[in-house]
DNA sequence: GTCTATAACGAGATAGAC
DNA sequence: GTCTATCTCGTTATAGAC
């Protein structure tokens, strides 16, 4: 593994446990073993830093998006793995790196915030298309709403009761806000 | 308004803005107009100022609380107006302060967590008995899931939703995870 | 209760040798 | 690409005068 890739690595997890704001270059450089001068060398600043893993991070959701897409699986099964997704953060008592730096997003280096913006807006659209699809394999059932809102819905909701149990060091209220998004689109009442 | 509340106040904000790792004593003396030196006679450590603001918050949501339960409103209203809070603060571009301290837990001096933990039990249990007063009311419909558990994704959903949509400056995203909520609530499928 | 002054430390960042 | 050395600034916190 390359020292970029280490650097990097590193960085998403401290951002992902303690936030942008709550680690530094010396945090960093004793993880992967290099001074924290040489860490300049790959990011210069540490906004570029911050960009580069917004970056990153937009990859792997993609690569695991499109991963779970191309699976022949029914579309409530599609959900829960992305649940999943948010499940394996939790036990590594990691929140996602969206929703820790859109807490922070007002201490941010702007140029950071629009690929923020479009991290939230990827995960709504890959969503809303899973809700239509488990419409129409009447695997879902939206009510009035629309797909879209619902989508925005199931978002949010994750990344809250990520970041409430883990706070809370409670694995169960997790799993209960899943179930209680499964059972609400799947009801007939 | 005596000092030690102007501080409290502005603390408060600025913890719900930027994070408790992203503002300092300098921010707070600047905007109280008395010295960074004087804010340590009122609190004399940032983890005292910290453990303060979370029993004031606390404090401020049971009055909130206290005051939505006290009306002779049906549930489903009751419900809107607890909404009505997250919606407040979003207009004020702030996120909830608990939600903020949970993000930061790791990085907290561990005196904080009791009553954040708390913090969170308590707006679930208020949540689960608005839900169990809609049932009875005959205004909301909560199929197969539990009451506590569709408490929990309320509050996650909110949290989660505040977050997001100060982030990506999209008020209307915030609207739409709060129709989601009630019409899966109130629907009839 | 607020002030000036300062301590003690850590932050992000740069220069230049190897 | 990594190192040592250093800079500048901001941070929390303390001492002691008023």
């Amino acid at each position: 593994m390359k020292m970029k890739d280490k650097i990097l690595a590193c960085a998403q997890k401290l951002v992902q446990q303690r936030g942008f704001n709550g680690f530094s270059y010396a945090d960093i450089a004793n993880e992967v073993g290099i001074r924290k001068a040489s860490l300049h060398h790959h990011f210069p600043t540490k906004a570029d830093l911050g960009l580069s893993l917004i970056k990153v991070y937009s990859e792997q959701l993609d690569s695991a998006l499109f991963s779970i897409s191309s699976s022949s699986l029914p579309a409530n099964e599609k959900l829960l793995q992305y649940i999943a997704l948010y499940r394996g953060s939790l036990e590594a008592k990691r929140i996602c790196l969206g929703g820790m730096l859109a807490t922070e997003a007002l201490t941010l280096d702007t140029a950071m915030l629009p690929s923020l913006k479009q991290f939230f807006t990827r995960n709504t659209e890959w969503l809303t298309e899973i809700l239509i699809e488990g419409q129409s394999q009447q695997v879902f059932i939206l009510g009035n709403g629309s797909a879209s809102n619902y989508a925005r819905m199931l978002l949010s909701s994750l990344q809250g009761a990520l970041l409430i149990s883990r706070a809370t060091d409670n694995a169960e209220a997790f799993e209960q806000t899943a179930s209680s998004l499964m059972t609400s689109l799947m009801r007939k009442s």
